[in-house]
DNA sequence: TCACTGACCGTGG
DNA sequence: ACCACGGCCAGTG
């Protein structure tokens, strides 16, 4: 009979990367989390350090992925050097109407989006 | 095959 | 207040 395409032909990224840039996407515009805040989010056995390995090749992913707007828990933009260039993140989040100084979030809690 | 690294965070001394 | 270490998953040499 019509044996089903048990098979997955379509390499589908593990199931937590996935949930990662769903979460990611989620974030509104001109707001920001943190890596910690989203492997929290997923729950599961996932770190933050995970989080940022699949931002890693969130690249690769599609749509893409606003990775701009993922920061540590200092504020900081830690993946900045991960970008096409050093000063894009800063600049797509400044975009988005939020102020940084030194490679930082400028009141950073006031633009912390916690997943929901 | 084993060991180390990575866009991190929390805890302990 | 600062430094050191463990933890979780996947990829690379």
């Amino acid at each position: 009979m019509n044996t089903p395409i048990k098979k997955k032909p379509v390499p589908r990224e593990d199931d937590w990367i996935e949930k990662i840039y769903v979460m990611v996407r989620r974030i509104p515009k001109g707001k920001v989390t943190t890596y910690g805040a989203l492997a929290d989010a997923i729950g599961s056995r996932l770190t933050s350090r995970m989080v940022g390995w699949a931002m890693n090749k969130a690249h690769t992913a599609k749509p893409k992925v606003p990775a701009h707007r993922v920061v540590n828990r200092n504020g900081m933009l830690t993946g900045k050097h991960h970008f096409a260039t050093p000063t894009l993140m800063q600049e797509l989040l400044e975009a988005e109407g939020i102020r940084i100084e030194d490679d930082k979030i400028k009141d950073f809690k006031t633009h912390y989006w916690t997943p929901s």
